[in-house]
DNA sequence: ACACTATTTGTAAGCGCTTACATCGATAAT
DNA sequence: ATTATCGATGTAAGCGCTTACAAATAGTGT
């Protein structure tokens, strides 16, 4: 309560200082183009008042925030949190700021977060799944602001991407729960629409299938949110069917969380009397019994490598490589042969 | 690539309507001080050009930015997750935005966490735990900026705060464990230094056993991250003691999947051997198996109470009233009697 | 000494928006 | 009819910073 002085701005900093303002901008910004003696005599009075610049003036007068806008689908488990701490960790090495959003998967709501962190000056946007209204990529274009799609890899789509075949990964899964003999598949996939990583899951699993001589009809598919009592639900109803699937694969780990406990709540042995695989390879995968058969997303690298992409797209030294992410399978207990070979 | 025009201004809305940049301020602002028919006109050319104000030169001028920043320990686990969604909703509702980082549990991290938020023109804040250097709270005072801490209630603190006490929390759950006959009790705690939610569930656990009239020596303490390996780690050292603890009661849950996924690869059965406890009732608490008997910590609802709260403190209409959150033990498979009542 | 270049610092024009205040009709009160 | 009142709108002064440009000072070669 003492002291009522407000934060001292730039032009506190000068008259202390006994200099002009574009100087103290200048020791803030670039050091190396104020002599020495001036430089320390600025920064003390940096120090000696507290003074912090203003964010918003900032921007204004640079038009460049050094700020990244993230918007991921959810914050509420796992799946996007340690690419995600990547990608700032990476930021910040390069001198930008993160900040994240979470849309609930609602594509209304991603549109209303873009138009925000647009309009905060995010330098660069980061994006999950290529699946969007193609007037966004217009606003993103007339607001000249760069953004990278990631958690998916489409060399071929409008806006470049660091990810991975969500297809391809699948089908690898897939591929091994075949050998295993499975024949009676079910998936719990997420919502596809508007989802493409998700349903590229889907056609993974497909394209298994095909390649091995099954039909349509060895799959039986049930869409439901990314959500733990979602999985368990789902799972309660497949084994409800007649013949019952031998091998349920999960869209995601959350799901094949909820099978397992719904599995265990039923009294049905996992693998012995159903296997469950997941997707993504979260730590929750190695905890959960059985620890889930699932596949590998190296979410760090990811992160990592869509930070520095981005950055370079944000700072013109490029235009948007694509860069391709390898993910492989984990087996773990949760899968092994059908109970008979019938 | 066709259209080079860049981001209309408010001034090119302003001329498109054929009104004043105010009246176009006001429309957006407060409409009910705009007559019907301009504030049609001046819509119309909003979103015939596709104009989003400025957020920078809109905090700027108004020195009001509709923004709260929140400082996490970690994104890494779902401990902060589900009472920041429940933050963030709440925000929303009311008009607010929120910005989130992660201070890695890093004291000086977060004091630039701090800044940078504060810098960015945050109304008002949202720290966890009160133990911080006083010259932090120094700087939001003369910044002006209100701040509220949570996942902590600690009614004579310096600063108002919604959350739980955790030492009554960690107190209650250590009562059951002594009614359940546990005498010789080991506790994996968090990282205390810094991080006073920690040291009072340790507090809360002494507290119990001196009411039970327990030595000091019945209680064997190892402080580490709150990381699942590291959990894993400790529990591996606790039960190479001679002799056993009977219980390990964990500073989180993350730490006590991290005990119960060492157990079954040491080949010891919980709770038959060992019991385990955690702390936090998150998702995880339920999954892992045998499932954790734990204190429940009502996350959303704190998240809630505290955007309530903080936001009242932003628009001056509360100076911050302390709001205690009751969490209760939840009992699972995890916890049972000592193996034999030695 | 001189003109010239390089280096350091100052001057001042915005950046896009909000808002106090001024202005202008129109309606109400006398 | 005249004046006070009020609601709708316009005018323009910043908000705190960056940066092009100007100015001043110091160093260089001849």
């Amino acid at each position: 309560m003492g002291k009522t002085r407000s934060a001292p701005t730039l032009n506190d900093v000068a008259r202390e200082a006994g200099v002009s303002t574009a100087t103290v901008s200048r020791c803030l910004n670039s050091p190396e183009r104020v002599i020495e003696a001036t430089r320390q005599r600025v920064m003390q009075a940096v120090e000696s008042l507290g003074y912090t610049p203003n964010f918003a003036a900032r921007v204004m007068a640079a038009k460049r925030s050094f700020t990244i806008g993230a918007i991921i689908p959810t914050m509420d488990n796992a799946i996007f949190a340690r690419g995600l701490q990547a990608f700032q960790d990476e930021l910040r090495e390069r001198g930008y700021t993160l900040l994240v959003s979470s849309s609930a998967y609602d594509p209304e709501a991603e549109r209303e977060q873009i138009r925000t962190l647009v309009a905060r000056g995010a330098d660069g946007l980061l994006l999950i799944g290529h699946e969007r209204d193609p007037e966004i990529y217009d606003y993103l274009d007339r607001h000249q602001v760069p953004s990278l799609v990631a958690w998916s890899y489409e060399p071929e789509a409008m806006r470049p991407s660091v990810g991975f075949s969500n297809a391809s990964a699948m089908r690898a899964l897939a591929d091994s729960v075949l050998a295993a003999g499975h024949r009676r598949i079910a998936m719990i996939s997420g919502v596809t629409e508007g989802n493409d990583r998700a349903l590229s899951r889907v056609l993974g699993v497909r394209q298994a299938l095909r390649s091995a001589g099954l039909g349509e009809s060895a799959l039986t598919l049930i869409e439901t949110p990314y959500e733990i009592d979602k999985g368990a639900e789902a799972f309660r109803q497949l084994m409800a069917l007649d013949p019952r699937p031998t091998v349920v694969m999960c869209g995601n780990d959350v799901l094949a969380a909820g099978a397992l406990r719904e599995a265990k709540g039923m009294g049905i042995a996992v693998p012995e009397q159903v296997s469950v695989t997941g997707f993504d390879d979260i730590e929750l995968a190695g905890i959960v019994s059985p620890a889930l058969t699932t596949v590998h997303v190296p979410h760090r690298e990811m992160g990592r490598k869509a930070a520095r992409e981005l950055v370079a797209m944000v700072e013109g030294t490029s235009a948007g490589q694509p860069v391709c992410i390898s993910t492989h399978v984990v087996t773990r207990q949760s899968l092994a042969a059908p109970p008979d070979a019938s």
